[in-house]
DNA sequence: CTGAAAGCGCTAACAA
DNA sequence: TTGTTAGCGCTTTCAG
């Protein structure tokens, strides 16, 4: 059986093709009645329209905003851009023209900044991270006036209202470097790591993960004891002579976590002190931890398909916004994966 | 910069479109040296088609054929089968038909059957798996004769002579299974379980992952005892009174792997007999073994994105086939996933 | 408010 | 061998 054509649909509601494709855009201009009877139409004929002849007719370009953290090359959100750009080339018959945005991590006023251009430029649609509570929210309710969705990459505010979300769980993922950090495994105490510049006034989306963490030791190893450590990154002496302070404070910690993705910065320590007794558990794939993993300094590192995140989120957001449907799931937890040396290459 | 058409790349090479289509899809009738011609006005041109206009003005249906085990619900081929099923679905625009043929993995002559059955059919590509050695050579070299194209998935044979394969790395993934089983432990002993119907008969695609499962423990355990058991899955009480004679006669094995993807069905048995000193692992995130593994009786599975797989292969080897392109990578290996408790659920 | 008609880039049948 | 041309189903402009 052949699928029902727009020229199907006009003829059926007694109309020209014309106007059944006014009634499919909301472009106005069609009186009531004629609404009803082509909408009466579409649905008796189930009649959707054929996205290749659309694509092609198609001039208009959809334009896309995405607002995320500055990086460097090889950092996490270097990666998450890297799928963006790909999720790009899949839709190209889309005719969207995605811009880039970014802030800096360490100051609330650059998002502001960034997210006030965006508003400026009034795109179809917004992409951006939960970072600063207050400036996300500021944002979103702004964007909600001007009615253009929004979507959250990586993490998210619950309470705030956006469209569609693509991530891990990441009070879970905590709880599974946690196990792997201690399967099979007698603990008495642990150091989490967490490497970072300005700790004071730096966003801090990691929380949910470290709670999951601790919680996960104090259920299971209610009377180890939990170090947290702080690295700034900013010189690699910095680094040695903060984890040398530590290690020789607390010679008795075997097992370290670092609980965001800068597990690398620290691998020159580990390999220059290292200790085969210690086991060592990170986060994400980036290129700098998968080669502590090879070199033997990391047991295992918790991951997800970074690039695939963002390519999924951009493809069905851009889908959702242009054919004006909701998405099939709002929350799209990705699967977290587990890698050790056996299977940290590709 | 708008991207070439075409026409664009007729008149660069001084012909009409129709002779560049006659040249994209090699249907002959073209002279040599017009047929070099167009090829350079393309590179020059970097042109490639408009995938929604080729949508819209083709007619044709491309038929594929796709022959793989035959499975009830819920088993490793049914996901491999999803998979293509979603494949197949991103692809509507090609037009392709794909037809599926499974076979009995106890009769090397239902498979020959098929294969004879799809012969006839003459369709334009086709996937198979690596199960009967003899079988799918005849197979792949009759294809060859007919220049019918042809795939492997999740298994392959290297001597013959594939567009591409999509799979993970098997001795790997062995490899992994004994690292995960062992990790932080010290291991005297460890049970291999293949639960397989048939033994003799039966094909064994499995091989090269118990190879790399002894060599991992042969390496890190020299003094390791390895058992191999086989199972016969037919009724629920050869399993139990399988499992009840080993375990009375090695009651020293704490380290259980099963090494296809049938651990499930031991399921009820490793609960009836709960030791928690028990270490087991097991491979394929299939809903019977994902059950087991959230009651506590798995410690890890290592998997892979099944369907997903299958989804990979068939896209790509279908655009491959249709442009008559040689595929990016011939032999595509997936990574494998680690699940443990703590991430095994979605 | 509504209809008619000109393409979008490509394929395939038909002429030459 | 090669060129010409009529659509594929939809969008969009321009007249009514």
């Amino acid at each position: 059986m052949k699928t029902a054509t727009v020229y199907d649909v006009a003829k059926r509601a007694g109309v020209s093709r014309g106007t059944v494709d006014r009634v499919i855009f909301n472009r106005g201009r069609v009186s009531q009645k004629t609404v009803e009877k082509v909408r009466e139409a579409i649905r008796e004929l189930n009649y959707s329209a054929n996205p290749s002849a659309s694509a092609l007719a198609s001039k208009q370009i959809h334009c896309f905003a995405c607002l995320i953290p500055q990086h460097q090359k090889g950092e996490y959100w270097d990666v998450v851009d890297e799928g963006f750009k790909h999720g790009l080339e899949e839709i190209t018959f889309c005719n969207v023209d995605l811009r880039m945005y970014y802030y800096d991590q360490n100051d609330i006023e650059s998002y502001r900044k960034m997210a006030a251009e965006i508003l400026e430029l009034r795109p179809r649609g917004v992409i951006t991270n939960a970072v600063f509570k207050e400036a996300v929210t500021e944002f979103s309710y702004k964007l909600k006036d001007l009615a253009i969705p929004m979507a959250f990459i990586d993490n998210k505010y619950d309470d705030l209202d956006f469209d569609i979300y693509c991530g891990v769980d990441p009070y879970n993922s905590g709880q599974l470097g946690a196990y792997l950090l201690t399967v099979h495994q007698k603990v008495e105490s642990v150091a989490m790591i967490r490497v970072v510049r300005d700790s004071g006034k730096h966003a801090d989306p990691n929380a949910p993960r470290r709670h999951g963490f601790v919680d996960y030791i104090a259920d299971h190893f209610p009377d180890s004891a939990i170090y947290t450590l702080f690295i700034d990154p900013s010189s690699s002496e910095s680094i040695a002579s903060s984890m040398d302070r530590f290690a020789s404070a607390h010679p008795e910690v075997r097992h370290y976590a670092v609980t965001n993705s800068r597990l690398f910065l620290i691998a020159n320590w580990l390999k220059d002190n290292y200790d085969p007794e210690r086991v060592v558990v990170g986060f994400d794939d980036l290129e700098g931890n998968l080669k502590a993993m090879r070199e033997g300094l990391v047991d295992f590192l918790v991951t997800k398909d970074i690039p695939g995140q963002s390519n999924y989120l951009l493809t069905n957001f851009v889908r959702n916004v242009i054919y004006s449907q909701p998405p099939k799931v709002k929350n799209n937890y990705v699967h977290m994966d587990v890698l050790s040396k056996m299977n940290c290459n590709k």
